[in-house]
DNA sequence: GTGGAGTTGTAAGGCGGATCACATGACAAG
DNA sequence: CTTGTCATGTGATCCGCCTTACAACTCCAC
């Protein structure tokens, strides 16, 4: 366990600037937590007291919309920081983390994290870096969400899990992540049936394919355009 | 000049944590830019190789969409960071950012922020606060956008405006940002139009009032109850 | 394996908002 | 003061997507 843990942040590109003694500090200072399919890692209203890399696995991270419908944020996989906003900000979650298969996180208290990025500035610039690209993409995904029709949107989504996801193959690029239409509602601002449909028409003309609820993106070019559309 | 940039400087809460030979460092490498209202202060495309701290003035950041029309990402005023994605990622710029009104700025080099930075981790901690507080807004705001009606969503931007630009008065919260209804259009995904008949409505019905393109929110508590109907 | 819950396919009806189309108003430049 | 440009008010039409409603299917748990 202890060499899996040393092995997991070394080769995390967040830690790259750590030295030996650091990286002995914080696999010390870090907790190995193992969360179930459909366990819930954190929910909304918890303290928001520590942060987490993910070793395995894969977390869904949702918010309650007033109207009790959920928007799923996005999907956390491996060597993904999570719920960093506790080392900066947030005293209260207000998104609600679950974990989408079997996972291992290690979980590091916000304090003991603050203590490392002020003794080495280097991790403070790449955790800088990693939080802006997030930002840039959700930017980038709120144009997106806000002027598209359904169809656009969901192309756009499969073209964009295929970054975390994709695998390829004979056929095209399969989507390794397993996702029910009301999920993918979820993502892209839709409900359940405008998805179904949409799924078939992609179907029908040939763009994409589904086998066991992955996607298996067939003319990825022509996805593109319909995204772009 | 000199006296004023350093009062600058040490009064913005990001370089609290600055040493004197620090903010004498980064006066000497900072630049004053002045950008007359609707005058860019950088275009999509160009190289991002600066960040700028907003001295006076308002910018205005809007990203097109691939059938371009312009979606609004945000104003930017008084002691603001911008454009600080050129300092770990980017580039090139990917959004625009245009004079508001009148407008003062400080430009400092990407190199050179990131040589203060290691210089001061403090310092990284607080601008990695910066970019999660502006990640989480932004999340909220997705939230709001995909699910809520044209009428809510204008009432959660007067909301949101409030927090940077609201000014109390004897009749309510005044928004201190002259805003056409295109505009308002843009920051809520909708058309001209729409915006146009929710105001109406808004008028109508005693929530708001408008006056020389400002918006008067009479009754907050209505329009928080609208915005997360 | 069986039951029950959750997922998917499919259809009718309605509404919010986009589009198109002007008229009027406000304002800035000449 | 005048002219042109941009903002605003308002209406008609149209379409995408939500809503509601089932039936069939899949999959997991017991």
């Amino acid at each position: 366990m202890r060499r899996s843990k040393s092995w997991y942040f070394r080769n995390n590109s967040l830690f790259s600037s750590l030295t030996d003694d650091e990286f002995e500090w914080l696999e010390a200072r870090s907790e190995l937590i193992s969360v179930r399919r459909k366990q819930t890692v954190w929910g909304e209203g918890d303290a928001a007291d520590r942060l987490f890399f993910v070793r395995s696995g894969v977390v869904k991270v949702t918010r309650l919309t007033d109207d009790g419908r959920e928007l799923t944020v996005g999907f956390f996989t491996k060597d993904e920081m999570l719920g960093e906003d506790a080392v900066f900000s947030a005293d209260r979650r207000e998104v609600n983390a679950l974990a989408y298969d079997d996972t291992t996180l290690f979980a590091v208290a916000a304090a003991d994290f603050r203590t490392l990025m002020l003794k080495n500035p280097k991790l403070g610039l790449e955790i800088s870096r990693a939080v802006s690209r997030r930002y840039q993409r959700l930017e980038r995904r709120v144009g997106d969400l806000l002027f598209k029709t359904a169809h656009s949107r969901l192309a756009s989504l499969f073209l964009d899990l295929t970054e975390n996801f994709g695998v390829r193959d004979s056929r095209g690029v399969i989507v390794n992540l397993k996702l029910t239409h009301r999920e993918m509602a979820g993502l892209i601002g839709a409900t359940r049936e405008t998805v179904s449909f949409a799924i078939l028409d992609l179907r029908k003309d040939g763009l994409i394919q589904t086998e066991a609820k992955r996607v298996i993106i067939l003319d990825e070019h022509a996805l593109e355009n319909l995204a772009h559309a």
